[in-house]
DNA sequence: GCCCTAACTTAGAATCTATATT
DNA sequence: AATATAGATTCTAAGTTAGGGC
């Protein structure tokens, strides 16, 4: 993180950007009597406020190990006289901040089952819209050739399709939704919501609404971005580092840990993927009345933005969310967690990889026995077989029950008849779309079996049957619970594919003499396999994206 | 027992940013 | 200096599953 941060003590209210101004000094040679830094020995660093922690801090922009070294050089020279910024405002000696690890591996921060934490503070999530109010930009829409001027909150919703059309003519996004008919009619319907009365008389037809002028608009702001001065971009840094500072952490069990996403999701369009019925729709803004606040008992609540309340303050050890609320969209909970980093996160990835490793133990008498349940006389032991038969060897996810109002998608349990094809003399065709919409095709030949297995359950039924009518995934996890309370269906897919990386690493340990390149070609190597095999897109650049596409 | 959903993991798309190339 | 590229980061949608509630 390479961030050294000064303890305030002072008795009257700090003029921060002053302070900021003095601390920046400091770094800077002319404070010691050396000459000045000529521009490219000045130090990248920003000087960060933080009002909830009384702090000052000096973060730098670039890592390199020079830059630090000077830095913890000038901290040596500081003076008692440095640290007094005004007569009542005196800074303590600078302290290096950094993300405390707690080791998850170790007894010293283990993290019980059942109970999460044991003291938890946190200054709660970030309202985007009710901190940082919208500004219009004050450009019109077009309707039936027509110029009218919007409302602040018209022309708020109309920035999120306009910037979408930004998007799709850079030409590097994937989906043109701006002309997809399901995509425009519920975007139509939602912005109507946000139209004035005397607009929603006047603007009939979505396709005589143009956004134009908007379009210039914001394309001109962003021109104007990059042409600001240094300062104005070095300001708009801190502004970003201080809102971290403050709202990014929260303390869990006496350590400072980094939250992954602070700030409750701001209205926007939604963007579901693939056919998602609901693709299109606005999102609306989320209020601190719908929110809920997770934090331990005997801690102060944070307090919500002025003039609004939380829905709810509650302290639950068992929980690893520090605020959550009901996302108006899919009606399904969203929550602000720790970042991958911390504690919680760490264990439960450790445990997962443990899980996968003991499945690895267990794995050549499952198979047995699932083997042996693929040529069983129960047709209902026959499906379960078959289904576990693809969740092992291929990865396929296990697939849940869904309903209407969501994206057909489907997983090994899920497959209707419609997306396989058998083609003798032993090979089946799975042509389906899984999760996120991603297409499966893949040619597998099978034992015998499997084959006959395939061909039965297809026999007699519609495209659109099931064809493991008679099990879900309920009854692959309860089969799995048997051999061990750890198993469910995804451990498999974990297995899969740390098996398929360790295999293909392995290859770099054969030859001694292999080189650093050499190294990275194999580990490049076992990734594209690893991602064949479960069938993921490979998400590295648009162009990488092309390629892919094109194989 | 079974159904449902809260809580948690996984993942793609878009965007940002650092660096290489011109 | 301007632009191109690739890798990192951000954002949030879409899965899985344990266990609560009937």
């Amino acid at each position: 993180m390479n961030q050294y941060c000064y303890n305030i003590e002072a008795d009257k209210e700090i003029d921060s950007e002053k302070l900021k101004n003095y601390v920046a000094n400091l770094y800077r040679r002319k404070k010691f009597g050396d000459s000045a830094y000529t521009k490219d020995e000045q130090l990248p660093f920003i000087v960060l406020y933080s009002e909830k922690d009384k702090q000052v801090c000096i973060k730098m922009t670039s890592r390199a190990k020079k830059n630090i070294d000077r830095i913890e050089d000038i901290h040596k020279k500081l003076k008692a006289v440095d640290y007094k910024f005004e007569p009542d405002v005196k800074l303590e000696k600078p302290f290096l901040f950094e993300i405390e690890q707690c080791a998850w591996w170790d007894t010293e921060c283990k993290v019980s089952t059942g109970q999460k934490w044991t003291s938890l503070s946190h200054r709660g999530p970030y309202f985007t819209h009710l901190l940082e109010p919208y500004e219009p930009h004050g450009a019109p829409i077009i309707y039936d050739s027509k110029r009218y001027k919007l409302t602040p909150e018209e022309e708020r919703i109309a920035n999120f399709y306009a910037r979408r059309i930004i998007s799709e003519d850079s030409g590097n996004v994937t989906q043109k939704w701006t002309v997809d008919k399901v995509f425009n009619k519920n975007f139509w319907t939602d912005f109507k919501k946000y139209l004035t009365p005397e607009h929603k008389k006047i603007f009939k037809d979505f396709s005589k609404l143009k956004f134009t002028p908007i379009v210039k608009k914001l394309i001109a702001i962003k021109e104007a971005e990059k042409d600001m001065t240094a300062a104005q971009k070095q300001s708009k840094k801190v502004k970003a580092a201080e809102k971290k500072q403050d709202y990014g952490f929260a303390m869990i069990n006496g350590v400072r840990e980094p939250l992954g996403n602070f700030t409750i999701e701001p209205a926007a369009i939604f963007y579901g993927r693939g056919d998602n019925p609901k693709r299109g729709k606005i999102k609306r803004d989320i209020e601190p009345e719908e929110v809920t606040i997770n934090i331990a008992k005997g801690e102060k609540p944070p307090t919500p933005p002025s003039g609004h309340r939380w829905k709810e303050v509650i302290h639950d050890q068992t929980l690893a969310w520090v605020a959550s609320w009901k996302d108006p969209i899919s009606d399904e909970n969203k929550y602000v967690y720790f970042a991958a980093e911390g504690q919680l996160k760490g264990k439960s990835d450790f445990m997962k990889y443990e899980k996968a490793r003991k499945l690895n133990k267990y794995i050549n008498k499952i198979r047995e026995q699932y083997t042996e349940d693929i040529d069983s006389g129960l047709n209902r032991l026959r499906q379960l077989g078959t289904v576990l038969y693809l969740i092992d060897n291929h990865g396929i996810r296990v697939g849940g029950e869904k309903d209407e109002s969501e994206t057909d998608t489907v997983g090994a349990s899920t497959l209707r008849v419609e997306h396989v094809s058998i083609k003798p003399p032993n090979t089946i065709v799975f042509d389906f779309l899984g999760k996120d919409s991603i297409r499966y095709y893949k040619e597998i030949p099978v034992n015998d079996n499997v084959y006959q297995n395939f061909k039965d359950f297809m026999s007699n039924k519609k495209p659109a049957d099931s064809l493991f009518d008679l099990i879900s995934a309920s009854d692959i996890n309860d089969y799995l619970k048997t051999f061990d309370k750890d198993f469910s269906a995804k451990v498999f897919r974990t297995r899969l594919a740390s098996t398929v990386m360790d295999t293909n690493l392995k290859k770099s340990r054969v030859k001694k003499t292999a080189t650093q390149d050499d190294k990275k070609k194999i580990f490049t190597n076992a990734n594209i396999q690893v991602a064949k095999l479960l069938n993921h897109q490979r998400t590295v650049s648009a162009k990488a994206r092309e390629a892919v596409k094109k194989y």
